[in-house]
DNA sequence: TAACTTTTTCTATGATAATGGAATTATGGA
DNA sequence: TCCATAATTCCATTATCATAGAAAAAGTTA
C-alpha cells in the first residue's frame, strides 16, 4: 500500500456516512449487506448511499458482488489492515506505539520508519 | 475518543500535504519542528503550511509550543494511538485483524465491536 | 521605539466533495 | 414482452476545503 492508496482510504473513511457504512459492513461480516438494507438502517437516500459505496469501493475498502437482483457489499478487511499497518509503521514511531506494526511489508523503502 | 474525534483525525490525515507534515513531525520526534523548517523541507508557502498545521492541531494530532521567536510543532502520539485503537476495535473485526486492538478503552458502549 | 524575523490571520479565488431528485440500467418473474 | 424491484448514474445545487498573496501579530534585538 503506497501513500496514494493510504490517502484514498483515509479520505473514504473521513466522512460520517461512509464511516457508518463501513462499520455496518464490518459488523455484517462475511454475509455483507445490500444497499437497500444499508439505506434503511442508516436512513440515507439511495443515490447518496450509492455515491458513498462507490467511494468506499474505489478506495478498496469494500467489495461488490451481484446476487440476483441485489448487490452485496462487504468490508475489505485486508485493505483496512494494510491501512492500519501503514499508519502504525509510518505515523506512530519514535514513541512506543501501543499498536504494533506487523512486519511493515508494504512500506516504501524511503518511508520514514521512525527516526526520532 | 468518540466518532466525531475519529472523523476529525481521519480528515486531518486524508490530505497529501498534511500527511507529509504529520509524518515529518513523527520522524522529528520529541524535538519537533518549526513551521519554517517544515516549509523548507516540504516546499510549501508559509500561509498554506500554517493552514495545514492548524488543521492537524485542531484534530489533536499536533501540539504547538512557542520557543522565543519560533513555534515548535510536535506529533501528538497519544492521539494517533487512540485513532489506531478505535479503528482496530471498530473497523477491523469479524476477520482476525493483524493489528491487535489494545484494550478498547476509549470505545463507546454502543459501538459495534465485532458482530459477525 | 524601530527594524527585523517568524508565523498567523485575512481574504479572495479556484477546486473538490456531498446531496438527492429524476432518469436509466440490470435482473427476475408472469 | 411487460411489470416490478434494486441499484446506479446523471445532473444541478450547495457546501466544504485548499491555495497563497498581502497584511497583521508576536517576539527579538538594538
Amino acid at each position: 500500500m503506497n501513500e496514494a492508496d493510504v490517502l484514498r482510504a483515509l479520505a473514504a473513511l473521513a466522512q460520517a456516512s461512509r464511516l457508518q457504512v463501513f462499520r455496518a459492513l464490518v459488523v455484517a461480516g462475511e454475509r455483507g449487506l445490500t444497499p437497500g438494507a444499508l439505506a434503511e438502517a442508516l436512513v440515507l437516500p439511495a443515490a447518496t448511499l450509492s455515491f458513498h459505496l462507490k467511494e468506499l469501493a474505489q478506495a478498496g475498502l469494500a467489495t461488490q458482488q451481484r446476487q440476483g437482483r441485489n448487490l452485496i457489499y462487504r468490508a475489505a478487511y485486508a485493505q483496512m489492515e494494510s491501512l492500519l499497518a501503514y499508519l502504525s509503521a509510518n505515523c506512530c514511531q519514535g514513541q512506543g506505539c501501543a499498536v504494533a506494526a506487523p512486519a511493515a511489508n508494504a512500506v516504501s523503502p524511503s518511508s520514514p520508519t521512525c527516526g526520532g
